[in-house]
DNA sequence: ATGCGTTTGAAACGTATGTTTGAAACAAAT
DNA sequence: ATTTGTTTCAAACATACGTTTCAAACGCAT
């Protein structure tokens, strides 16, 4: 085969092992003793254990971005007639990462866990890196949530937004301890799309909520987009 | 001096630095350079690296719990006719972790820094520590959190008060980069308090969101719609 | 079949880490 | 002043890591 699927088997191991373990807690000897292949395929063809952190990353947030994009562009056709409501905006990304997963079973909460770990971890090499790429994207799904919420100050929603994402990737980067806790406690199978599920309202509260900044001007605010992390 | 300080500033510099930058990535050289202190001091104090993290929890988790668990007392004392509302759990919350901060100004930021990898990071062993240790305070302020929201089911309950703590842990991890971003878009100036103070209508709202639980709650089926808050 | 670019394999390299050691410095008690 | 127990220090240790090397194996066009 030309281009072998040793890079596929890589990239399999370490997203699940990053997942698991953390970027700096997870060897290439364990990455590739996992994968099945030799050591020194890494990098080989990745170069570094810093490529392949983003190579992991770029297999993963791609396919969901692009989709996200198409459905924007979808409802963006209809023209502004459509005014999306903050549970819609809120529904679509669910459907998105739910449908992008192509891989083994518990996807969702690898992505999200990976997420919550390039915010947080990686002094600002992955951050940045993410920021570039995907920039466009979030401005624009926040251009919508700003829409959808005019009575909020720009700068409310900009944290409420973040206030969101922290519960998605939390929640999700616990998934698995959280499962288990809440399964002893009260005997209810709870599978992480219902999880999901359960998140949506919880969010669209939140993000309704009435403002508490020193309302300034309410009706004349230069509304500017905000960057992402 | 009998007891010296190179504990105290082992402690120090290794909270600081875990939270900049996490467990792994933290080397023991690292820290105790920057404490001032011998390389030998950190196996000599406390036996271990590992040992050193749980150190750096407990000192800083102690207070808060004890102090916490001292308002539980006095809010418990006045008998039950002190129904507490949401608003009033979540600022105790906000409250007890803004008041105990004796240390260096930035310090909420740090701890919920550490809390988050407590619970994502380290495969168990601490989190746990964690759940043994201050499970108790925890069960017991979820009681008042189920007694104050008694429409919803304890599942959904249970959830939510995770999506709660993601959203805390989340942002308060990446607020150093956050509030750079906010002061440049929106140039308004956000302090870590404030930060929290936004966060208080958003989580409990999201709160009091209706349920969207197949409603399988024997007792209690008068299900009457929250009022906003 | 031959030759060539690509991929794999086992081994080694250099470095950084956590930990241990044993002597020196120190404080307090006899 | 000597002893005793504790703490500090510089140095070394063993190990695990990311990376490099180079020969062998492979795929494929000619």
């Amino acid at each position: 085969m030309a281009q072998s699927d040793t890079v596929e088997r890589i990239l399999d191991a370490a997203e699940q092992l990053f997942a698991e373990k953390g970027f700096a807690e997870t060897s290439l000897r364990l990455i590739t003793s996992k994968a099945g292949v030799n050591l020194a395929a890494v990098n080989y063809h990745f170069g570094s254990k810093k490529a392949l952190i983003q190579a992991v990353f770029v297999r993963f947030l791609n396919p969901f971005v692009s989709s996200l994009e198409q459905e924007l562009d979808r409802h963006q056709q209809q023209g502004s007639a459509s005014q999306l409501t903050l549970e819609q905006l809120l529904e679509m990304l669910v459907r998105q990462a739910l449908t992008v997963k192509p891989r083994s079973g518990n996807d969702l909460a690898i992505f999200m866990r990976l997420l919550g770990l390039a915010f947080s971890q990686s002094q600002g090499h992955l951050r940045k890196y993410l920021a570039e790429v995907y920039g466009k994207v979030f401005q624009r799904y926040m251009q919508l949530v700003f829409t959808a919420a005019p009575q909020l100050p720009p700068t409310e929603l900009f944290w409420r937004v973040h206030f969101m994402l922290g519960s998605a990737a939390f929640t999700m980067s616990s998934m698995k301890a959280l499962r288990a806790i809440a399964e002893a406690e009260f005997d209810t199978q709870t599978g992480i799309d219902q999880v999901l599920k359960l998140m949506v309202p919880f969010l669209a509260a939140g993000m309704r909520a009435e403002s508490v900044m020193p309302s300034i001007t309410a009706g004349t605010q230069t509304r500017s987009v905000p960057e992402p992390v």
